[in-house]
RNA sequence: GGCUCUAUCGUCUAACGGUUAGGACGAAAGCUUCUCAAGCUUUAAAUCCGGGUUCGAUUCCCGGUAGAGUCACCA
Protein backbone atom coordinates (compact mmCIF):
# COMPACT_ATOMS: atom_id res chain seq x y z
CA UNK A 1 0.00 0.00 0.00
CA UNK A 2 1.17 3.49 -0.93
CA UNK A 3 2.12 6.19 1.28
CA UNK A 4 -0.33 8.67 1.37
CA UNK A 5 1.72 11.59 2.86
CA UNK A 6 4.04 10.94 0.11
CA UNK A 7 1.33 11.28 -2.38
CA UNK A 8 0.29 14.29 -1.57
CA UNK A 9 3.59 15.79 -0.52
CA UNK A 10 4.21 19.20 -2.19
CA UNK A 11 0.34 18.88 -3.28
CA UNK A 12 -2.08 22.10 -3.41
CA UNK A 13 -4.42 22.72 -1.05
CA UNK A 14 -6.70 24.87 -0.97
CA UNK A 15 -9.72 26.28 1.03
CA UNK A 16 -13.20 28.11 0.59
CA UNK A 17 -14.03 29.43 3.84
CA UNK A 18 -17.57 30.97 4.77
CA UNK A 19 -18.93 31.87 8.09
CA UNK A 20 -22.71 31.48 8.27
CA UNK A 21 -23.89 34.33 9.59
CA UNK A 22 -26.60 34.98 6.64
CA UNK A 23 -27.58 33.04 3.40
CA UNK A 24 -24.82 32.96 1.12
CA UNK A 25 -24.46 35.61 -1.48
CA UNK A 26 -23.47 35.16 -5.10
CA UNK A 27 -20.19 37.24 -4.35
CA UNK A 28 -18.84 34.75 -2.69
CA UNK A 29 -19.39 31.85 -5.29
CA UNK A 30 -16.47 33.45 -7.23
CA UNK A 31 -13.60 32.69 -4.70
CA UNK A 32 -15.06 29.33 -3.82
CA UNK A 33 -15.03 28.85 -7.39
CA UNK A 34 -11.55 29.86 -7.62
CA UNK A 35 -10.23 28.07 -5.07
CA UNK A 36 -11.98 24.54 -6.22
CA UNK A 37 -10.58 25.10 -10.21
CA UNK A 38 -7.02 25.66 -8.77
CA UNK A 39 -7.34 22.26 -6.78
CA UNK A 40 -8.90 20.49 -9.37
CA UNK A 41 -6.34 21.65 -12.02
CA UNK A 42 -3.67 20.51 -10.02
CA UNK A 43 -4.75 17.28 -8.51
CA UNK A 44 -4.76 18.92 -5.08
CA UNK A 45 -7.07 18.97 -2.15
CA UNK A 46 -10.43 21.19 -1.56
CA UNK A 47 -11.26 21.89 1.54
CA UNK A 48 -14.65 23.45 2.38
CA UNK A 49 -14.55 24.79 6.38
CA UNK A 50 -17.41 26.47 7.93
CA UNK A 51 -16.36 29.41 9.95
CA UNK A 52 -19.03 29.34 13.07
CA UNK A 53 -16.54 30.52 16.14
CA UNK A 54 -18.94 33.38 16.37
CA UNK A 55 -22.15 31.89 18.67
CA UNK A 56 -24.61 34.20 18.51
CA UNK A 57 -24.09 34.91 14.58
CA UNK A 58 -23.42 31.52 13.68
CA UNK A 59 -27.06 29.83 12.71
CA UNK A 60 -26.91 26.20 11.57
CA UNK A 61 -29.69 27.15 8.81
CA UNK A 62 -26.72 29.30 6.86
CA UNK A 63 -24.73 26.48 7.14
CA UNK A 64 -27.72 24.24 5.77
CA UNK A 65 -27.82 27.66 2.60
CA UNK A 66 -24.49 27.12 1.71
CA UNK A 67 -24.16 23.68 1.80
CA UNK A 68 -26.90 23.44 -0.68
CA UNK A 69 -25.53 26.17 -2.82
CA UNK A 70 -22.18 24.29 -3.67
CA UNK A 71 -24.18 21.42 -4.18
CA UNK A 72 -26.12 23.05 -7.06
CA UNK A 73 -23.11 24.32 -7.98
CA UNK A 74 -21.68 20.90 -8.36
CA UNK A 75 -18.38 22.75 -6.06
CA UNK A 76 -18.03 19.26 -4.51
CA UNK A 77 -15.31 19.67 -1.48
CA UNK A 78 -12.63 16.68 -0.53
CA UNK A 79 -13.05 17.64 3.29
CA UNK A 80 -15.44 19.57 5.15
CA UNK A 81 -15.17 20.78 8.88
CA UNK A 82 -17.00 23.25 11.32
CA UNK A 83 -14.30 25.36 13.54
CA UNK A 84 -16.83 25.18 16.20
CA UNK A 85 -15.60 21.67 16.93
CA UNK A 86 -12.36 22.08 17.17
CA UNK A 87 -11.83 24.40 20.36
CA UNK A 88 -9.57 21.97 21.71
CA UNK A 89 -6.97 22.04 19.16
CA UNK A 90 -7.26 26.37 19.33
CA UNK A 91 -6.70 25.85 23.00
CA UNK A 92 -3.77 23.66 22.97
CA UNK A 93 -1.93 26.87 20.85
CA UNK A 94 -3.68 29.54 22.36
CA UNK A 95 -1.77 27.82 25.68
CA UNK A 96 1.32 27.91 23.84
CA UNK A 97 1.24 31.56 23.10
CA UNK A 98 0.47 32.11 26.51
CA UNK A 99 3.51 30.44 27.97
CA UNK A 100 5.93 31.66 25.32
CA UNK A 101 4.86 35.23 25.95
CA UNK A 102 3.56 35.85 23.31
CA UNK A 103 0.43 36.08 24.14
CA UNK A 104 -1.50 37.35 26.97
CA UNK A 105 -4.29 37.77 29.43
CA UNK A 106 -5.43 41.69 29.11
CA UNK A 107 -7.78 43.48 31.60
CA UNK A 108 -10.15 45.67 30.13
CA UNK A 109 -12.85 47.71 30.31
CA UNK A 110 -15.74 46.75 28.82
CA UNK A 111 -17.06 49.06 26.37
CA UNK A 112 -20.06 47.34 24.72
CA UNK A 113 -22.77 45.12 26.02
CA UNK A 114 -21.09 41.54 25.95
CA UNK A 115 -17.46 42.42 26.01
CA UNK A 116 -15.65 40.73 28.17
CA UNK A 117 -13.58 42.12 31.45
CA UNK A 118 -10.57 39.89 30.27
CA UNK A 119 -9.22 38.98 26.79
CA UNK A 120 -6.57 37.21 25.31
CA UNK A 121 -4.25 39.68 23.44
CA UNK A 122 -1.46 38.56 21.13
CA UNK A 123 1.77 40.32 21.58
CA UNK A 124 2.35 42.61 18.86
CA UNK A 125 6.20 42.81 17.89
CA UNK A 126 5.49 45.57 16.22
CA UNK A 127 7.14 45.33 12.81
CA UNK A 128 6.86 45.93 9.20
CA UNK A 129 5.55 42.41 7.21
CA UNK A 130 6.45 42.02 3.70
CA UNK A 131 4.39 39.21 1.63
CA UNK A 132 4.36 38.45 -2.01
CA UNK A 133 0.52 38.42 -3.52
CA UNK A 134 0.51 36.27 -6.63
CA UNK A 135 -2.17 38.48 -8.01
CA UNK A 136 -0.93 41.80 -6.32
CA UNK A 137 2.57 41.47 -6.08
CA UNK A 138 4.73 42.78 -3.04
CA UNK A 139 2.81 44.21 -0.10
CA UNK A 140 4.39 45.47 2.67
CA UNK A 141 2.55 46.88 5.92
CA UNK A 142 3.45 48.21 9.18
CA UNK A 143 2.21 46.26 11.86
CA UNK A 144 2.79 48.74 14.65
CA UNK A 145 -1.10 50.87 14.66
CA UNK A 146 -2.25 47.53 15.06
CA UNK A 147 -1.61 47.06 18.99
CA UNK A 148 -1.68 44.28 20.79
CA UNK A 149 -5.22 42.92 19.03
CA UNK A 150 -7.62 40.72 20.84
CA UNK A 151 -7.39 36.73 19.72
CA UNK A 152 -9.87 35.37 21.51
CA UNK A 153 -12.05 36.33 24.29
CA UNK A 154 -11.76 33.79 26.56
CA UNK A 155 -9.45 30.68 26.39
CA UNK A 156 -12.76 28.81 24.77
CA UNK A 157 -13.49 31.70 22.73
CA UNK A 158 -10.85 32.22 19.97
CA UNK A 159 -11.22 34.72 17.41
CA UNK A 160 -11.39 34.92 13.55
CA UNK A 161 -7.51 36.11 12.77
CA UNK A 162 -6.03 33.22 15.66
CA UNK A 163 -8.41 30.39 14.33
CA UNK A 164 -7.34 30.95 10.39
CA UNK A 165 -4.18 30.41 11.00
CA UNK A 166 -4.39 27.55 12.79
CA UNK A 167 -6.69 26.08 10.61
CA UNK A 168 -5.05 26.84 7.79
CA UNK A 169 -1.51 25.84 9.37
CA UNK A 170 -3.25 22.39 10.75
CA UNK A 171 -5.15 21.37 7.70
CA UNK A 172 -1.80 22.23 5.36
CA UNK A 173 -3.07 25.01 2.88
CA UNK A 174 -0.48 25.99 0.18
CA UNK A 175 -3.00 28.60 -1.28
CA UNK A 176 -5.14 30.73 0.41
CA UNK A 177 -7.24 32.69 -2.15
CA UNK A 178 -9.66 34.75 -1.04
CA UNK A 179 -11.27 38.38 -1.56
CA UNK A 180 -9.23 41.60 -1.79
CA UNK A 181 -11.18 42.53 1.53
CA UNK A 182 -8.52 40.11 3.76
CA UNK A 183 -5.36 41.75 1.89
CA UNK A 184 -5.32 44.21 5.29
CA UNK A 185 -5.84 41.02 7.63
CA UNK A 186 -3.05 38.87 6.09
CA UNK A 187 -0.45 40.51 8.12
CA UNK A 188 -1.83 40.18 11.02
CA UNK A 189 -2.43 36.77 10.36
CA UNK A 190 1.20 36.33 9.20
CA UNK A 191 2.14 37.50 12.60
CA UNK A 192 0.46 34.97 14.35
CA UNK A 193 1.79 32.26 11.96
CA UNK A 194 5.31 33.58 12.78
CA UNK A 195 4.46 33.14 16.31
CA UNK A 196 2.94 29.66 16.45
CA UNK A 197 5.47 28.56 14.17
CA UNK A 198 3.01 28.18 11.27
CA UNK A 199 4.55 28.07 7.00
CA UNK A 200 3.24 30.56 5.17
CA UNK A 201 0.34 29.79 2.30
CA UNK A 202 0.74 31.38 -0.97
CA UNK A 203 -1.75 34.15 -1.35
CA UNK A 204 -3.83 34.98 -4.11
CA UNK A 205 -6.67 37.81 -3.26
CA UNK A 206 -9.13 38.53 -5.84
CA UNK A 207 -10.61 41.58 -6.87
CA UNK A 208 -13.40 43.06 -5.64
CA UNK A 209 -16.80 41.86 -7.03
CA UNK A 210 -18.75 45.47 -6.65
CA UNK A 211 -22.38 46.21 -6.71
CA UNK A 212 -23.86 48.38 -9.72
CA UNK A 213 -23.39 51.34 -7.41
CA UNK A 214 -19.50 50.36 -6.99
CA UNK A 215 -19.85 49.15 -3.56
CA UNK A 216 -19.15 45.83 -1.52
CA UNK A 217 -21.27 42.68 -2.34
CA UNK A 218 -21.97 42.92 1.09
CA UNK A 219 -24.32 40.38 3.43
CA UNK A 220 -25.79 43.59 4.85
CA UNK A 221 -26.15 45.07 2.01
CA UNK A 222 -30.07 44.61 0.59
CA UNK A 223 -28.82 45.70 -3.33
CA UNK A 224 -27.17 41.93 -2.46
CA UNK A 225 -28.99 38.40 -3.76
CA UNK A 226 -28.83 35.25 -1.65
CA UNK A 227 -27.04 32.60 -3.83
CA UNK A 228 -30.17 30.32 -4.46
CA UNK A 229 -32.41 33.01 -5.67
CA UNK A 230 -30.12 32.67 -9.11
CA UNK A 231 -31.19 28.53 -8.81
CA UNK A 232 -34.90 29.37 -8.15
CA UNK A 233 -35.47 31.90 -10.88
CA UNK A 234 -33.99 29.27 -13.18
CA UNK A 235 -30.38 29.86 -13.91
CA UNK A 236 -28.20 27.39 -14.73
CA UNK A 237 -25.27 26.37 -12.48
CA UNK A 238 -22.55 26.07 -15.31
CA UNK A 239 -23.92 29.53 -16.38
CA UNK A 240 -23.43 31.34 -12.90
CA UNK A 241 -20.28 29.63 -12.43
CA UNK A 242 -19.25 30.79 -16.01
CA UNK A 243 -19.91 34.46 -15.36
CA UNK A 244 -18.22 34.36 -12.30
CA UNK A 245 -15.04 33.09 -13.57
CA UNK A 246 -14.94 35.73 -16.51
CA UNK A 247 -15.24 38.61 -13.88
CA UNK A 248 -11.85 39.37 -12.77
CA UNK A 249 -10.57 36.60 -15.01
CA UNK A 250 -10.10 35.56 -18.58
CA UNK A 251 -8.25 32.79 -20.25
CA UNK A 252 -6.86 35.68 -22.98
CA UNK A 253 -8.41 34.13 -25.81
CA UNK A 254 -11.96 35.28 -27.33
CA UNK A 255 -13.97 32.50 -26.49
CA UNK A 256 -16.24 33.15 -23.39
CA UNK A 257 -19.03 30.51 -23.06
CA UNK A 258 -16.89 27.42 -20.81
CA UNK A 259 -18.02 24.44 -19.12
CA UNK A 260 -16.82 23.20 -15.59
CA UNK A 261 -14.30 21.20 -17.09
CA UNK A 262 -12.71 23.71 -19.25
CA UNK A 263 -12.75 26.19 -16.51
CA UNK A 264 -10.96 23.41 -14.81
CA UNK A 265 -8.15 23.45 -17.73
CA UNK A 266 -7.54 27.03 -18.33
CA UNK A 267 -7.56 28.82 -15.28
CA UNK A 268 -4.55 30.39 -13.67
CA UNK A 269 -4.25 33.14 -11.10
CA UNK A 270 -1.66 34.93 -13.46
CA UNK A 271 -4.54 36.04 -15.46
CA UNK A 272 -6.93 37.01 -12.31
CA UNK A 273 -7.27 40.93 -12.51
CA UNK A 274 -6.26 43.38 -10.52
CA UNK A 275 -8.95 45.60 -10.35
CA UNK A 276 -11.94 45.73 -8.92
CA UNK A 277 -15.40 44.72 -11.45
CA UNK A 278 -18.84 45.25 -11.63
CA UNK A 279 -21.45 42.44 -10.95
CA UNK A 280 -22.87 42.45 -14.87
CA UNK A 281 -26.27 40.39 -14.63
CA UNK A 282 -27.31 41.56 -18.59
CA UNK A 283 -23.67 39.49 -18.89
CA UNK A 284 -25.06 36.88 -16.91
CA UNK A 285 -28.64 36.78 -18.67
CA UNK A 286 -26.66 36.63 -22.23
CA UNK A 287 -24.27 33.61 -21.11
CA UNK A 288 -27.31 31.87 -19.24
CA UNK A 289 -29.17 31.51 -22.70
CA UNK A 290 -25.78 30.68 -23.95
CA UNK A 291 -26.26 27.90 -21.91
CA UNK A 292 -29.89 26.73 -22.21
CA UNK A 293 -28.99 26.27 -25.76
CA UNK A 294 -26.38 23.74 -24.92
CA UNK A 295 -28.82 22.22 -22.90
CA UNK A 296 -30.43 18.68 -24.16
CA UNK A 297 -33.98 18.12 -25.37
CA UNK A 298 -34.87 16.33 -22.01
CA UNK A 299 -33.02 18.56 -19.90
CA UNK A 300 -34.42 21.69 -21.10
CA UNK A 301 -38.44 20.10 -21.03
CA UNK A 302 -37.51 19.42 -17.59
CA UNK A 303 -36.33 22.84 -16.67
CA UNK A 304 -39.58 24.56 -18.39
CA UNK A 305 -41.83 21.91 -16.51
CA UNK A 306 -40.88 22.51 -13.47
CA UNK A 307 -41.24 26.47 -14.05
CA UNK A 308 -45.12 26.03 -15.35
CA UNK A 309 -47.45 26.99 -12.64
CA UNK A 310 -50.20 24.50 -12.15
CA UNK A 311 -52.52 26.68 -13.36
CA UNK A 312 -51.16 26.09 -16.54
CA UNK A 313 -50.47 22.78 -16.38
CA UNK A 314 -54.50 22.60 -15.51
CA UNK A 315 -55.61 23.67 -19.26
CA UNK A 316 -57.48 20.75 -20.85
CA UNK A 317 -55.49 20.87 -23.89
CA UNK A 318 -51.97 20.33 -21.21
CA UNK A 319 -49.90 17.47 -22.22
CA UNK A 320 -46.43 16.68 -21.88
CA UNK A 321 -46.12 15.74 -25.39
CA UNK A 322 -48.10 19.16 -26.00
CA UNK A 323 -45.33 20.76 -23.85
CA UNK A 324 -42.51 18.98 -25.45
CA UNK A 325 -43.66 20.88 -28.83
CA UNK A 326 -43.33 23.98 -27.47
CA UNK A 327 -40.05 23.68 -25.55
CA UNK A 328 -37.92 25.48 -28.69
CA UNK A 329 -40.22 28.21 -29.11
CA UNK A 330 -40.54 28.92 -25.34
CA UNK A 331 -36.33 27.79 -25.33
CA UNK A 332 -35.46 30.69 -27.82
CA UNK A 333 -37.40 33.06 -25.76
CA UNK A 334 -36.23 33.31 -22.45
CA UNK A 335 -33.30 33.70 -20.77
CA UNK A 336 -33.83 31.99 -17.49
CA UNK A 337 -36.42 29.98 -16.66
CA UNK A 338 -38.10 31.73 -14.16
CA UNK A 339 -39.28 33.42 -17.06
CA UNK A 340 -41.90 30.86 -18.00
CA UNK A 341 -43.22 31.44 -14.77
CA UNK A 342 -43.72 35.16 -16.15
CA UNK A 343 -44.88 34.36 -19.02
CA UNK A 344 -47.30 31.73 -18.30
CA UNK A 345 -48.85 34.18 -15.36
CA UNK A 346 -49.01 36.86 -17.96
CA UNK A 347 -51.22 33.89 -20.65
CA UNK A 348 -48.78 34.55 -23.29
CA UNK A 349 -48.65 30.53 -23.28
CA UNK A 350 -52.69 29.79 -22.71
CA UNK A 351 -53.09 29.46 -26.71
CA UNK A 352 -51.13 26.70 -26.99
CA UNK A 353 -53.49 24.75 -24.68
CA UNK A 354 -56.93 25.85 -25.20
CA UNK A 355 -58.65 27.85 -27.87
CA UNK A 356 -57.68 31.90 -27.87
CA UNK A 357 -60.53 34.01 -27.33
CA UNK A 358 -59.69 37.60 -28.59
CA UNK A 359 -62.39 40.43 -30.31
CA UNK A 360 -63.26 39.92 -33.99
CA UNK A 361 -61.95 43.53 -35.37
CA UNK A 362 -57.88 41.90 -34.42
CA UNK A 363 -58.27 39.52 -37.47
CA UNK A 364 -57.86 42.45 -39.94
CA UNK A 365 -54.60 43.01 -40.92
CA UNK A 366 -53.62 46.79 -40.85
CA UNK A 367 -56.02 49.24 -42.08
CA UNK A 368 -57.72 46.33 -44.33
CA UNK A 369 -61.32 46.00 -43.34
CA UNK A 370 -62.87 44.04 -46.02
CA UNK A 371 -64.53 41.51 -44.00
CA UNK A 372 -65.57 39.42 -47.50
CA UNK A 373 -61.99 39.24 -48.32
CA UNK A 374 -61.10 38.55 -44.97
CA UNK A 375 -63.39 35.21 -44.74
CA UNK A 376 -62.20 34.05 -47.97
CA UNK A 377 -58.77 34.17 -47.00
CA UNK A 378 -59.29 32.61 -44.02
CA UNK A 379 -60.63 29.83 -45.69
CA UNK A 380 -58.37 29.63 -48.30
CA UNK A 381 -56.22 28.93 -45.59
CA UNK A 382 -57.84 26.48 -43.72
CA UNK A 383 -58.05 24.66 -47.51
CA UNK A 384 -54.86 24.85 -48.31
CA UNK A 385 -53.70 23.86 -44.83
CA UNK A 386 -56.50 20.83 -44.89
CA UNK A 387 -54.76 19.05 -47.84
CA UNK A 388 -51.73 18.21 -46.35
CA UNK A 389 -51.57 14.73 -45.17
CA UNK A 390 -51.19 14.41 -40.96
CA UNK A 391 -47.96 12.68 -41.16
CA UNK A 392 -46.53 15.72 -43.74
CA UNK A 393 -47.64 18.13 -41.37
CA UNK A 394 -44.34 19.93 -40.63
CA UNK A 395 -43.82 23.80 -40.60
CA UNK A 396 -41.67 23.73 -43.55
CA UNK A 397 -44.82 21.82 -44.97
CA UNK A 398 -47.34 24.28 -44.15
CA UNK A 399 -45.10 27.25 -44.97
CA UNK A 400 -44.81 25.46 -48.76
CA UNK A 401 -48.56 25.07 -48.63
CA UNK A 402 -49.46 28.47 -48.36
CA UNK A 403 -46.72 30.35 -49.17
CA UNK A 404 -47.86 31.19 -52.64
CA UNK A 405 -51.03 32.28 -51.82
CA UNK A 406 -49.77 34.99 -49.73
CA UNK A 407 -47.32 36.44 -51.99
CA UNK A 408 -50.04 36.71 -54.29
CA UNK A 409 -52.34 37.89 -51.77
CA UNK A 410 -50.47 39.81 -49.54
CA UNK A 411 -48.80 38.22 -46.88
CA UNK A 412 -49.48 40.69 -43.86
CA UNK A 413 -53.15 40.30 -45.46
CA UNK A 414 -52.90 36.20 -44.89
CA UNK A 415 -50.49 35.21 -42.45
CA UNK A 416 -51.88 37.98 -39.68
CA UNK A 417 -55.52 37.02 -39.98
CA UNK A 418 -54.14 32.95 -39.90
CA UNK A 419 -51.73 34.10 -36.79
CA UNK A 420 -54.61 35.95 -35.47
CA UNK A 421 -56.36 32.92 -35.44
CA UNK A 422 -54.18 30.00 -34.27
CA UNK A 423 -52.68 32.56 -31.46
CA UNK A 424 -55.20 35.36 -30.21
CA UNK A 425 -52.16 37.40 -29.76
CA UNK A 426 -50.27 40.74 -31.44
CA UNK A 427 -47.22 39.05 -30.54
CA UNK A 428 -46.22 35.27 -31.26
CA UNK A 429 -44.27 32.74 -33.24
CA UNK A 430 -44.80 32.76 -36.75
CA UNK A 431 -48.42 30.83 -38.03
CA UNK A 432 -46.38 28.01 -39.74
CA UNK A 433 -44.75 27.14 -36.30
CA UNK A 434 -48.00 27.72 -34.52
CA UNK A 435 -49.85 25.53 -36.65
CA UNK A 436 -47.21 22.56 -36.66
CA UNK A 437 -47.77 22.84 -32.78
CA UNK A 438 -51.02 22.55 -32.67
CA UNK A 439 -51.66 19.83 -35.13
CA UNK A 440 -53.87 19.54 -38.22
CA UNK A 441 -57.06 19.39 -36.37
CA UNK A 442 -56.53 22.37 -34.08
CA UNK A 443 -55.27 24.42 -36.63
CA UNK A 444 -58.31 23.83 -38.57
CA UNK A 445 -60.77 24.17 -35.68
CA UNK A 446 -59.31 27.77 -35.31
CA UNK A 447 -59.13 28.58 -38.81
CA UNK A 448 -62.86 27.80 -38.87
CA UNK A 449 -64.11 29.28 -35.82
CA UNK A 450 -62.05 32.60 -37.46
CA UNK A 451 -64.15 32.68 -40.34
CA UNK A 452 -67.28 31.98 -38.38
CA UNK A 453 -66.70 34.83 -36.44
CA UNK A 454 -66.51 37.10 -39.18
CA UNK A 455 -69.24 35.72 -41.11
CA UNK A 456 -71.18 35.89 -38.09
CA UNK A 457 -70.56 40.42 -38.29
C1' G B 1 -8.65 60.57 8.32
C1' G B 2 -4.38 56.47 8.72
C1' C B 3 -2.90 52.19 6.13
C1' U B 4 -3.29 49.10 1.60
C1' C B 5 -4.73 48.37 -3.32
C1' U B 6 -6.56 49.78 -8.16
C1' A B 7 -7.22 52.84 -12.90
C1' U B 8 -8.46 50.67 -21.44
C1' C B 9 -15.50 51.81 -24.59
C1' G B 10 -21.57 52.34 -19.99
C1' U B 11 -20.00 46.99 -18.28
C1' C B 12 -16.55 42.44 -18.61
C1' U B 13 -11.96 42.60 -20.96
C1' A B 14 -7.42 41.85 -25.10
C1' A B 15 -3.01 44.21 -26.48
C1' C B 16 3.54 40.95 -21.87
C1' G B 17 7.36 49.45 -25.61
C1' G B 18 5.86 49.62 -32.10
C1' U B 19 -1.80 47.54 -33.57
C1' U B 20 -6.19 51.81 -37.90
C1' A B 21 -6.16 50.16 -29.46
C1' G B 22 -9.14 43.97 -30.67
C1' G B 23 -13.41 40.98 -28.70
C1' A B 24 -17.92 40.25 -25.78
C1' C B 25 -22.45 42.14 -23.13
C1' G B 26 -25.60 46.18 -23.58
C1' A B 27 -27.33 50.29 -27.02
C1' A B 28 -28.66 52.17 -31.99
C1' A B 29 -29.73 51.19 -37.31
C1' G B 30 -30.70 47.83 -41.29
C1' C B 31 -31.86 42.88 -43.43
C1' U B 32 -34.73 38.41 -42.99
C1' U B 33 -41.66 35.25 -43.93
C1' C B 34 -47.45 39.39 -40.99
C1' U B 35 -46.22 40.24 -35.30
C1' C B 36 -42.60 38.59 -31.62
C1' A B 37 -38.12 35.80 -30.73
C1' A B 38 -33.77 34.12 -32.90
C1' G B 39 -30.17 35.02 -36.67
C1' C B 40 -27.10 38.12 -39.89
C1' U B 41 -24.82 42.99 -41.15
C1' U B 42 -23.40 47.79 -39.71
C1' U B 43 -22.61 51.99 -36.32
C1' A B 44 -21.52 54.80 -31.90
C1' A B 45 -18.38 54.00 -27.68
C1' A B 46 -12.18 53.68 -24.09
C1' U B 47 -6.26 54.04 -22.81
C1' C B 48 -8.17 59.44 -15.77
C1' C B 49 -4.76 64.00 -15.76
C1' G B 50 0.31 65.96 -15.64
C1' G B 51 5.33 65.14 -15.80
C1' G B 52 9.38 62.10 -16.98
C1' U B 53 12.41 57.45 -19.30
C1' U B 54 12.60 56.08 -24.54
C1' C B 55 13.48 56.78 -31.51
C1' G B 56 8.59 55.26 -29.73
C1' A B 57 4.43 54.68 -24.44
C1' U B 58 -2.18 51.81 -22.82
C1' U B 59 2.27 49.27 -21.33
C1' C B 60 8.02 51.47 -17.25
C1' C B 61 8.89 55.57 -13.21
C1' C B 62 7.06 59.87 -10.27
C1' G B 63 3.12 63.21 -8.81
C1' G B 64 -1.93 64.37 -8.84
C1' U B 65 -6.98 62.89 -9.24
C1' A B 66 -10.67 59.34 -8.76
C1' G B 67 -12.51 54.73 -6.97
C1' A B 68 -12.31 50.56 -3.64
C1' G B 69 -10.98 47.78 0.73
C1' U B 70 -9.72 47.99 5.78
C1' C B 71 -9.00 50.12 10.50
C1' A B 72 -14.24 45.03 16.26
C1' C B 73 -14.12 41.21 22.31
C1' C B 74 -17.65 39.91 13.24
C1' A B 75 -15.83 36.77 9.82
Amino acid sequence: MPDRRAQTAGAVITRFAPSPTGPFQVGGVRSALFNYLYARQHKGKYILRCEDTDPVRSKKEYEDYFLEVFAWLGLEHDEYCRQSERGLLYGTYLNDLLSAGKAYISKEEPKKEGERAEVVRFKNPNKVVSFHDEILGDISVDTTDLGDFVIARDMQSPLYHFTVVVDDFEMGITHVIRGKEHVANTPRQILIQEAIGATRPIYAHLPLILSQDRKKLSKRDPNVTPALTYRDNGYLPEALLNFMALTGWNPGGEQEVFTKEELIKLFSLERVQRSDGIFNSEKLEWLNKEHIRRLSKEKLTAHIETHLPSGTKDLPGYSREMLSRIVPVIAERITHFGEVTLMANDGELDFYFKAPVYPKEKLFWKEDRDAVKLLNRLNVVADLIGRIHDAEFTQEQIKSAVWDYAETEGRGQVLWPMRYALSGKDRSPDPFQLAAILEKKETLERLKNAAAIIGKG
